[in-house]
DNA sequence: TACAATTATTTATCGCACGATTTACACCAA
DNA sequence: TTGGTGTAAATCGTGCGATAAATAATTGTA
């Protein structure tokens, strides 16, 4: 035991870092099945959640800037799963919409969750307990970047 | 409120991936400052921790393959914070040492953590109990993968 | 000696992420 | 109408991290 603040083991982001990677592995194969990266599926789960969405909405959901969006969405596009259109009322806006394939894919992804659940071991309870508290966490580092 | 699994904010993964890149960015300009990534810094700091380990010992405490090790330890050997060296008793394994500038990197380094302490709002005890709660669930992901 | 296991590197591939800049559009005010 | 300001998204450039698969070198063992 030292006093050693620069030790791994005190690291809060260590055990962020490390935590996400494990959750990343694990959905791998999952998600290799539906032909999406994991920050993909993030963008179809919030278009699932919501059709027709702007870049920039998608974006604040995700924390994710348009320079980040834009190939992530091409790729989708190409993949089959959106289309991108101009916003008839603000054309500088650009709306993702679902593709029957898009949607579809839904069901598929729908067996997903269950799996994570399961994975982690824990009771719906708790961990929704926990992810508040990450949320927290979350919350007060945003606020105090740079 | 529908009970739908597939809403972004049900998922503990979203809350991981969320908060990890909050800290990212918290990170990042600090890091930038010290010359480092952020993976490039969890290697340092294990090597403040333990001088001299293998590749192999390495990947094991930060859950990285060596496929990924070798390019990120290459760069931080042209950096000029460590050496890379061919172990003498098991020519299998590679030594990885710091030079006189990785090991006074730690001092600057030491500013880092209190930083990150602060933009948490978080008591140092809290901390301790949600990191412990979060590697519960990282060690129950990783049991559970395939 | 032959075979298996270990360790690290290499190769190839890919996507994420960021910063800075640019383009296009919208809106408001003079 | 023009010009300024702000916003939305795309673009460009750059770099790193991550994985899978194949290779090479070494070590240990049957």
């Amino acid at each position: 035991m030292t006093d050693d603040p620069l030790k791994l083991d005190t690291f809060i982001c260590f055990a962020l870092y490390s935590a996400n990677h494990a959750m990343n592995r694990l959905y791998k194969p999952m998600l290799d099945a539906l032909n999406l990266t994991y920050p993909q599926y993030l963008v179809m789960v919030t278009l699932w959640e919501e059709d027709g969405q702007t870049v920039g909405g998608i974006g604040e959901k995700l924390f994710l800037e348009s320079s980040t969006l834009t190939p992530l969405l091409k790729r989708l596009e190409a993949a089959g799963f959106i289309h991108r259109t101009r916003s008839k009322e603000d054309e500088r806006q650009v709306l993702i919409q679902l593709t029957g394939e898009g949607k579809a894919l839904k069901k598929k992804a729908a067996a997903v969750p269950p799996c994570i659940l399961d994975a982690t071991e824990q009771t719906a309870e708790e961990l929704t307990r926990l992810k508040a508290e990450i949320i927290t966490l979350r919350e007060a580092l945003s606020k105090n970047a740079a």
